[in-house]
DNA sequence: TCACCTAATACCTTCGCGGTATGATGAACA
DNA sequence: TGTTCATCATACCGCGAAGGTATTAGGTGA
């Protein structure tokens, strides 16, 4: 059987009328005739009785008629699904996050992403940097968001944006009634760092910062996140660096002061990251979403 | 696209490697590309990604497997079902049955049938005779039961049985003590006629057989059916000539009585009818299986 | 009885499927 | 680093089957 004689078939049911239907499907009425007889014959069952005024489903033909249209209908919609598939429309994208930058940038831009392709099923994944990198090695997530990447041959990063660095500051401190604090302001207090996980990562970058302008901070702790880092803050433990996403955080008692100097350095990136091999069309509208999105975000911010 | 092709997808998809899935095919590995580059082409989406270890599906493909099983299985289903039909084991048969015949053999035709055949639908329809005869040539029924019909040449009647005449005799009858009686004790007691529809039918023949026998019969009522004609007995109007399957209706105050001279023509068909052009299988597999029952309740009657 | 509609058949041309032979390419291994 | 082995892709050929034209067969209705 063929899906062509599938086409032939529904045309002369429909028609009940061998010539017209061969109009229909815009050839000549024998090859038609021949195809007919050749479904019958591999079905070996008769679909139509000839009269003289045209063809007449038998009740076989009739059922059978019934379930060609159901077919062809199946086909149609499986030929669109795989298209809107291939064209990364359809389907399903692992994501890996970590904990401080969920705060604004990515979900917003997964959000714009879900909003145009509403049929591809996002799953998030929290995960470390050396998670996501054996995470995507292993085909378990196809993006991931990060900062700070050292250069890898099999995983390609790229910028979606850079943030400046806020200090968290208890409210109790008498900082905190500025606007806003040279960079060596962090010389003076107890410094709380984040995160503690793998190098080259966050901490590595304030100390940088420190040492370039000659000083060491006072390290009160070294903690896992952000979140917990702000938490500390809350309490007392001293201030705490952080990208300025993290400002999301209205925690109670703390305050997000600007750096008065402004240092062009005091800037941390935002990547996503994903395998340089892997050319899926679902990876590259999502690219290419993310970084529309990010362009617009940088924008307004800038605007702004 | 076509059904070989989805075959082909299958079998590449299945096994990873275009010349194992060729092997699978028995055919050669060049073709099997060529068919599958072909399907990428129509649905204009990568489904593979070549690697020098063989075929991997991309998402899309992955989607599109699910798709082709599918509809393969549908194909399947399909075909196999309408074979049934045109073999005449699946489908929907509308069966005129009448009053009285109902009551015995045409529920053991039918039943037998519907053992041999639970894919089809029996539908049963209770007409007169005039009216099955509109309904088979309206297409409305395919096949009908009735007695005494006359020839038509649009409508084949077949003989499935004939019973004896008994005579419904009321209790308090003294006729009723006697095992037998001669076919002219109908002279002498008022007779229940029945049914009073479309002529030739049962009155007909109970009056030619009165007047072969040299007597008029007193008619003390026409009745619609058996069952008014048995009732009416039990309520002494008279007695009524009946076939052998009313004997079923097991009338209080009732009893059926044979006739002693068991005459030859005392008896009575019950035909089936069809339309003579009708050569459907559902048809066919019908009337074969109420020949076989109705030969083999036959053997059992005069075996009993 | 004839005209007209229907589907079926005969015969031809062409397109495409499948076959064989060969090429291109990347991976594994010495 | 070069060699070998696997993979898939390409080139080209022959044949079968699909579609086309012309015609026949058969039943209906005027």
């Amino acid at each position: 059987m063929d899906i062509r004689q599938l086409r032939y078939f529904i045309a002369v049911a429909e028609e009940a009328n061998i010539g017209r239907a061969a109009t229909r499907l815009h050839m000549s009425q024998p090859p038609l005739t021949r195809q007919i007889q050749q479904l019958e014959e591999e079905l070996d069952t008769q679909l139509f009785v000839r009269t003289p005024r045209g063809m007449e489903l038998t009740q076989a033909g009739t059922l059978f008629l019934a379930e060609a249209r159901n077919i062809r209908a199946l086909i149609e919609q499986a030929t669109e699904r795989t298209q809107r598939a291939g064209q990364g429309r359809l389907g399903r994208l692992d994501v890996a996050i970590f904990g401080s930058a969920i705060l604004d940038r990515i979900p917003k831009l997964i959000l714009n992403f879900r909003n145009e392709y509403p049929d591809v099923n996002v799953v998030l994944h929290t995960m470390t940097k050396a998670e996501q990198i054996a995470a995507l090695r292993q085909n378990r997530i196809t993006v991931g968001f990060n900062r700070m990447l050292a250069p890898l041959p099999d995983i390609r990063s790229e910028v979606i944006a850079t943030e400046a660095l806020l200090l968290a500051v208890n409210l109790n401190d008498p900082l905190a009634a500025q606007p806003a604090l040279p960079f060596d302001a962090l010389a003076r207090r107890p410094v709380i760092l984040f995160p503690s996980g793998a190098r080259p990562n966050f901490v590595d970058k304030v100390l940088a910062l420190c040492e370039a302008r000659g000083f060491i901070p006072e390290v009160a702790q070294e903690v896992g996140d952000a979140v917990t880092g702000v938490a500390l803050v809350a309490s007392g433990f001293g201030v705490c660096v952080v990208p300025e996403s993290a400002t999301t955080l209205q925690y109670p008692g703390v305050a997000y002061l600007p750096f008065a100097d402004a240092p062009a350095d005091a800037r941390v990136d935002l990547s996503c990251i994903y395998r340089a091999d892997d050319h899926s069309p679902i990876l590259t509208t999502f690219l290419a979403s993310v970084r529309k999105s990010a362009a617009l975000q940088d924008g307004a911010a800038r605007g702004a």
